[in-house]
DNA sequence: GATGAATGAGTCTTCATTCAT
DNA sequence: AATGAATGAAGACTCATTCAT
């Protein structure tokens, strides 16, 4: 009953594979789990209706996947940038300019991101808050309390301090304008911040 | 076959009415649009299925009907208690703590309005943007504008600091504890917020 | 988006489910449950496809509804006839002519019990057998020990004994013939097991 | 794409055969026809999905196949038995014992025969019984013809009274306890079928 | 012969919506 | 106004089968 359609021989098996993710990705940060079509992916990526289901066992499993995948990609992204400098302020800028070059270099992967972290589904928001634990880490424990022990933040509670940045960071990141990128400016945000977080002399 | 309930008649139209919206707001506030169901919510409400249908054409009219009656609701609430105030740092105080009373006060409609503003339908985040232009004119004339000009503010655009101020309220408002109750406090994001925007002097 | 069709409005809701009921009777009896299409079932009761959904939650919940009511109707037919007579060879010649003459006035709903019966899903087989507990009681309690306390059967192990009974009416009463009708003859089935039970003298 | 397993090549085409064979009576016999996998049974037998094909043009002929190739040795065990006698009433005997023994000696296969039997599917119930012509002849020849000429039986139509005792066979011997083995003794069913057909003296 | 990726028809199930009562 | 039975489009998922390698 299978009829064949002219396949492009060279694609590989995880090519086949990058390209469901990559479909799921558009289709998932688009219209968010619930409105997202399975059918949809499968044919954006080239293929049969039910080709998606070769790879991943069920839409929820591959949801999952992309959460994991992207999310450390994400994730090593602005850890690579931000653990590039030792200056506390250095980093906390650094912070801001990757996570906005991020949307800009990554549209899909940041709407996916923003998309799943907003859904109203616990388990996805769950799974995200657990790709996103280094992160939290990250601004904690490699921003904030290091700039508090080269004396340039004052801080009273670094945890409460890094979900604050951290929202700040999603919910800037987030604004798009018409073209799809971001509305505000990583700088000015970063700047607001540190004028937040600096030491009165 | 329809057979009336012999229910006491002091329930007027417009009381149904109220009893269809607050089932609504909870269903979705909790599942999101896509995954609301109307049978679910006609049955809240203690009506029959096809109920809702003589007071919304639409699952989606339902939903927009929601997003203004509660927006203007939830702007109402923060406008009166921001502008009961004169001096701009404790209208800024104040608009974090009304916002952040609001959630406590009202938490199903708090949840509502950020599940929608999340939601991944394009034509509800409009609405809800729509719904919200007064809040961010709130926030840019009736807060930053006049701290600029009483002296205490120092900001370079008002506008983009109106967009981060309202981020960050959104943002810091919705992050809930197990017991849905805000994590963050609200003087201390006002404090935080202060600390960025006061003129150095 | 509903369209009716000319509905005739006689049919009353629980007609509607009788109709479900005998269209999945037939369907299952036919198909067995694994290849029993419930799209069909509606269709075949002249109803659209979803409408099954209206009156049993699942493909799985139809088909344990109907062996409990097919189930019943069937044992309250064969016990009503057999514990209509005293003696236990009357009994036991009227167990296997009731069973046959159900399978004869019944003939669906027979099939349907004789499918399920040997279907391959072992939860409905063990459905099957609860729901048919009863009939075995009959057998062992209301014919074999009646027989044997009359003196005229001569059995060493009831319980045995009362499973070669039931096999035997199982087995042949759904033995039909091109037209569906029972090939063998209660009659001669009953003289057999009589003939294996009666007492020597 | 396609690798070799660096298998030891003693395994001949007519090996895999039988492992396809062997798997697929477990996978049949287990879940039915209908919700057999065939990718289950290729997997089951140590070889990849499309495999089966080059073995059997399709699940149907797959299935026929082992009806024919399992109903084959099923009658040559007990005829070989039987036959081995030369009385009657040890041929009876022996009929049950043999089948009873089959069924310990050769559960899967067992298990496939009865649930194939008692399949939904018309078109395999008539293969089944096609394949189990010969053991009604059996029955009806070699043993109860045989009988009644030793004046040992009384019996009015002899193949009623086969299909009653194919009936009894079958019924019983697919009896099973938790353990997978028969409930029931044969020497007793034995017992109970010969004393209904026993002459009177 | 063996492989397994791809196919796509088919099935269960959900649910927004309609409308006769 | 309220009811709720009926509708049917849509979507997740299964799986027998094909065929290029």
């Amino acid at each position: 009953m299978a009829r064949y359609r002219q396949i492009d021989r060279e694609k590989s098996v995880s090519e086949t594979r990058q390209h469901l993710l990559l479909a799921a990705m558009e289709e998932f940060g688009q219209k968010g789990y619930a409105s997202a079509n399975i059918n949809r992916i499968s044919e954006a990526a080239g293929l049969a209706k039910g080709t998606v289901y070769n790879y991943f066992p069920s839409k929820q499993a591959l949801l999952l996947t992309l959460i994991n995948e992207i999310g450390a990609d994400h994730l090593s992204y602005i850890t690579g940038q931000v653990l590039g400098e030792t200056d506390a302020i250095r980093r906390l800028e650094c912070f801001y300019t990757a996570g906005f070059n991020y949307v800009e270099k990554e549209p899909l992967q940041a709407r996916f991101l923003i998309t799943t972290l907003n859904s109203a589904e616990e388990e996805f928001k769950l799974a995200m808050f657990r790709a996103y634990q280094s992160m939290f880490q990250l601004v904690s424990d490699e921003i904030l309390a290091v700039g508090v022990s080269q004396g340039c933040f004052q801080v009273t509670d670094v945890r409460r301090t890094a979900a604050l940045l951290m929202t700040i960071y999603l919910g800037t990141s987030s604004q798009l304008d018409q073209n799809g990128r971001p509305w505000l400016d990583p700088i000015e945000v970063a700047r607001f911040v540190l004028q937040a977080l600096k030491k009165d002399s």
